[in-house]
DNA sequence: ACGATTTTCAGCATC
DNA sequence: TGAAAATCGT
């Protein structure tokens, strides 16, 4: 079932391990396995053993295929999740340490932006803060964070102005988190990061908590996440990092594809594994990746092997605009379909950017092909649940002002931006809570009668709320909250269209299905919008039979037996910014990463004129198409003959459906 | 407090 | 170009 590298780096346990995985290699085999192989015969306590990930979509196939090879028991003792998940674990435990009370709120990344933004330094001229001062300063701030510095090391660090500037502002946010009882994705890593390389008792009772650490994607590591493994880890190395270098594609937001060398440097008793039979793609794909790749400076040289057949050649398609390359993709989907009996999931077309999916879009519609967006609106991201979540935020954690703020006014409670301020400076000057301050009668005294009775009772109701949440489950505390906040009754009464209140209403029901499928570990409603604040999109509504269209950023770890790969052009792949800023390998890197999903087919595409921003913008050929093996491409040029074969097949097909119709019906 | 108008921006996007 | 946010005006 293994093969011999496979096997030896399932059972290498007596020192750190690095596997070198390319792309279909099978590392998550590998990682499975091991962990069987350390219950059954290193005889480690399942509950002992934690495999990191880094999406929350990964750590519950990892669960999933785990369960298939231990016993249910083994499987439910085991850590199996994302670095973030294994924070916030540490944190709810060791909250103390970290200067938090129980119950502590996790801000999502809109919350800590609207305090950086009420921080940020008000431009003189009066006004808002500008967006891109806002930016940059969140990056500085995330970058300290996530180089785990504190606000002071951040402010001894700080060399230029802007540094400066950044580092303040990052101490009085850190000020305003610890006010409201809460921390933030980075904090997640940061906080248990600082109090275990500062703390030996806690950082060896946590050793002995974990005595075997698996970690996945592991070339996406930042620097906070590498020595939080570090200080988990310890000198006994009972460690297993597996990843790819060549398909390091986030370096933009911080991971430091350097922490697989660094590894070496840490423990001298490294061993690297190399996993390089691919179990994936056809010969001529894999070659095609293969010589592509090439072209990055490699530290460690790995060249991927297949015993699949050679496979078609790969196509190349020439267009002339954008909207012609859509029509000739969905018409060679369509011939996939019909003539290769593909199902329409066995089909995905990649992207650089996600603005090319519009004209993707609308070919396909034209074509009557079905197609599912990846990672295009997030469930959490959807104002109703959010504000949800807010509530039960708010009942769990009374500090979390950022949750007060969101919805104190929602549904429509007359309390205008005026009344907030003015509550906000009475709150500050008596170093309370928002919500502290609206229980109090001298502060209320001091606001306008209108207002103040309308907080009153927000208070009350909240009250009333907190009461019922000690004896109801958390999926009917949800239907509780909406009831008694009017929040189902603004919905109802809105008055966009039905199909847009129907969805909302479906998006709150799942959230209390949710809660009622989570409610078997006994989680309370808080601990469970915590944990809900870590999830993303993408692990949402199964797509079903319909063409996978997404960024090749979100297609790492996946595979189609059909990829399209569009908008091949210098400027879009590569990026124009990336060019200018010679950033070429990580581009090379993200085609790398797309052409290596395909298992029997590659199609690459790119058009001679794109719209741009308005005008209209000439393309030269991706030069990642002239790296290619030639004799293993396929150019089909523009020449309309092309063009009209496949405007025919596809009308052909709609005759056929038609027809099938006429007859079914 | 809300709706109309102007401005701005356009790369990926985890937790 | 077009969507979303910021600003303006009532």
């Amino acid at each position: 079932m293994l093969n011999p590298q496979q096997l030896a780096a399932v059972e290498h346990c007596d020192s750190p391990l690095l596997v070198l995985a390319g792309a279909g290699s099978g590392k998550t085999s590998v990682i499975t396995q091991k962990i069987a192989y350390l219950i059954a015969r290193k005889k480690l306590n399942p509950s002992k053993i934690a495999a990191i990930t880094f999406t929350n979509k990964a750590a519950r196939e990892m669960r999933e295929r785990v369960g298939q090879l231990v016993s249910t028991e083994d499987a439910a003792a085991l850590t199996v999740c994302t670095f973030h998940a294994l924070g916030l674990k540490f944190l709810q435990i060791e909250h103390a340490r970290a200067g938090l009370r129980r119950g502590f709120s996790v801000l999502d990344a809109d919350d800590s932006n609207g305090i950086v933004k009420e921080l940020a330094p008000r431009p003189v001229g009066g006004g808002g803060v500008k967006p891109d001062v806002l930016f940059g300063i969140r990056n500085l701030l995330s970058r300290a964070k996530n180089g785990g510095l504190s606000p002071e090391e951040a402010l001894a660090a700080a060399r230029s102005p802007r540094e400066l500037e950044a580092a303040t502002i990052y101490d009085m946010y850190q000020q305003r988190l610890a006010a409201f009882n809460a921390v933030d994705f980075d904090d997640l890593i940061r906080l248990p990061l600082r109090i275990l390389e500062s703390d030996a008792e806690c950082r060896d009772a946590w050793r002995e908590r974990f005595r075997y650490l698996l970690v996945d994607e592991y070339q996406d590591t930042n620097d906070a996440q590498y020595r939080l493994l570090k200080a988990l880890t310890g000198e006994r190395g009972g460690i297993t990092c597996v990843g790819d270098d060549d398909q390091s594609i986030y370096a933009w937001r911080g991971a430091n594809p350097e922490n697989i060398d660094q590894l070496g440097r840490d423990w001298p008793n490294l061993r690297v594994i190399k996993l390089e039979q691919n179990y994936r793609c056809g010969k001529r794909i894999l070659r095609a990746a293969n010589q592509l790749i090439a072209n990055n400076p490699h530290l460690h040289d790995k060249k991927l092997w297949s015993e699949h057949p050679e496979g078609a050649p790969i196509r190349v398609l020439e267009c002339k605009e954008a909207e012609h390359e859509a029509e000739r993709v969905a018409a060679l989907a369509t011939t996939l379909a019909e003539k290769h009996k593909a199902r329409w999931h066995d089909i995905a077309i990649l992207y650089r950017g996600n603005f090319q999916a519009r004209v993707l879009e609308k070919a396909l519609r034209l074509a009557r092909i079905p197609y599912h967006l990846t990672g295009a609106l997030s469930f959490l991201d959807r104002a109703e649940v959010k504000d949800l979540l807010c509530y039960l935020r708010l009942l769990t954690n009374p500090s979390d002002d950022a949750a007060f703020l969101r919805v104190v006014n929602v549904p429509k409670r007359e309390i205008g931006s005026t009344t907030l301020e003015k509550l906000g400076q009475l709150a500050q000057s008596r170093q309370s809570s928002l919500l502290d301050a609206t229980r109090s009668d001298s502060v209320l005294r001091q606001l306008t009668p209108r207002p103040a009775a309308a907080l009153a009772s927000f208070s009350g109701l909240l009250d009333e709320l907190r009461s019922a949440s000690l004896h109801e489950s958390a999926a009917d505390l949800v239907e509780l909250i909406l009831k008694r906040t009017g929040y189902a009754a603004q919905i109802a009464a809105s008055t966009t269209d039905a199909s847009v209140r129907e969805r909302k209403l479906g998006n709150l029901k799942e959230l209390a299905d949710w809660f009622r499928a989570m409610q078997k570990g006994g989680n309370s409603a808080g601990d469970l919008a915590s944990q809900l604040a870590l999830l993303s999109h993408a692990d949402r509504d199964e797509p079903g039979n319909a063409v996978r269209m997404m960024t090749l950023h979100s297609a790492k770890g996946l595979e189609f037996r059909f990829v399209f790969i569009v908008g091949c052009e210098d400027g879009t792949l590569p990026h124009e910014g990336a060019i200018d800023e010679g950033r070429i390998d990580e581009e090379r890197r993200l085609m790398y990463v797309g052409i290596t999903r395909a298992k029997e087919l590659l199609t690459l595409s790119w058009s001679a004129k794109t719209k741009r921003y308005g005008d209209v913008h000439n393309n030269q050929p991706s030069r990642f198409l002239h790296e290619l093996p030639q004799a293993d491409l396929h150019w089909q040029g523009k020449d309309p003959e092309a063009d009209k074969e496949a405007v025919r097949e596809t009308a052909e097909s709609h005759m056929a459906k038609i027809a099938a119709m006429l007859a079914g019906g």
